[in-house]
DNA sequence: CGGCGGCTTGATCGGTCTCAAGTACGGTGG
DNA sequence: CCACCGTACTTGAGACCGATCAAGCCGCCG
């Protein structure tokens, strides 16, 4: 893992960038973390927050990708999730984050203390449902995620492409912001077997490689033959 | 599959208990549960909701044990969660369940209609809360079974045990009501492998099985070990 | 040009699945 | 009480998938 010249390590340093109005309503909360937060950039492999860490802040992506992911006795690391530009990430269920976050990309991250929202919470009960209505979706997101690692390599790498090409930003290819590495830990599984999956995909033109992180679905209706 | 007898299929059937009181606190839910819904009885291996329906109700365990599950394109099972008495299933980020939910054993389920509870929150605006925490909870329960589901056979099977250790009722020995086929789709292996491990577990006298479904766990610290 | 990191490809190993018996247990009927 | 059965579980042998180990390849940057 390499050293992190990173920009800010906790949420009181200096906001690199000014909060930028995202144009996704993917979720509500985004108003109001963009009212009570400020921006803040993160370089690649940074550390957001950590494992282990009070879970006093909430997080959305603004540009970049950010993966949270927890270290085995053994040294594997796992992947919890990917989020992308607009995706609200750090909610916990208790005041401890159960995974540590890390930028995937040079990232803008706007960060809102959490217990600002709660407080805004008194006035406008709204906010309550919205931080509700945005766990469920994490809880679901989860849940999708765990149906994933019972499945078999194939069928792993083909419903994560399908996931990325709901999420990314398309146009005729999408761009992974992720390592083959990354990608590798978030299905459970090696490089070397994601890669023979991908490659196995493009023989079987489903999909087309450009460049390795470069990825043009042929197929999609193959993909999603191989969801099981 | 074995047909299912059942007592009461949909929420309106006939609650043939009464509803008790429970003495679990791990959920603030509970009596806000009880108070709006009935008790109903569930016979083995009855479905309680199916995958795909609305998810209008709220359920909590009373007595028995029930398991949420979806099946895979080719037949497999995905077992989600098992809940024992005093938890609370049935939270959905949308208004459809994403996994059926079914009695493992002979059960008692209170059953509260979740509008209803919305309806209280409106008053109460604690009951929001409340159900944002347990759907947070509920979130981090996915997320250490997904972690499960990356570690090696031997490490599921033990984590299995720890879990069912401390959530299952405890004196010397505790009683499984699942069966193996339950466990190897919560675990996603297959009940010889399941069998295996807990046999192999039985020669480092790590466990005892006196018989398949009771198990003493006899060395905690062997079982820990195991958890990578 | 050389070197390095990220990715691909190949050969072998090992863990889990699969298929197939064998065993223990509970219930039912004689 | 035992004989019988069906279900759940265990055990064994072999196949297969993905991990591991080990080269090679590619793109990038100094």
């Amino acid at each position: 893992m390499p050293i992190c010249p990173l920009v800010g390590r906790s949420p009181s340093a200096l906001a690199l960038c000014p909060p930028v109005r995202a144009r996704s309503k993917t979720n509500d909360l985004t108003g109001s973390i963009e009212l009570a937060g400020g921006a803040m950039s993160f370089l690649r492999n940074c550390e957001i927050y950590g494992e282990g860490e009070s879970a006093d802040y909430l997080y959305k992506v603004v540009s970049g990708a950010v993966r949270t992911c927890r270290f085995l006795g053994d040294g594997r690391r796992h992947i919890g999730a990917f989020y992308l530009p607009g995706d609200i990430f750090g909610l916990e269920a208790n005041d401890e984050h159960q995974l540590s976050a890390e930028a995937i990309s040079d990232s803008t991250i706007v960060v809102a203390k959490r217990s600002a929202l709660i407080t805004l919470a008194a006035c406008e009960s709204d906010i309550v449902r919205q931080l509700w209505t945005s766990t469920a979706q994490e809880l679901e997101r989860v849940q999708h995620h765990m149906l994933l690692l019972v499945k078999s390599a194939q069928e792993r790498v083909a419903s994560f492409l399908m996931e990325m090409a709901e999420r990314l930003p398309m146009t005729e290819a999408m761009e992974l912001p992720m390592s083959r590495q990354d990608i590798a830990d978030y299905l459970g599984l090696t490089i070397e077997t994601v890669s023979r999956s991908l490659t196995r995909l493009q023989t079987r033109a489903a999909i087309a490689l450009p460049t390795s992180r470069r990825i043009v679905v042929r197929n999609r209706a193959a993909l999603s033959r191989l969801n099981a």
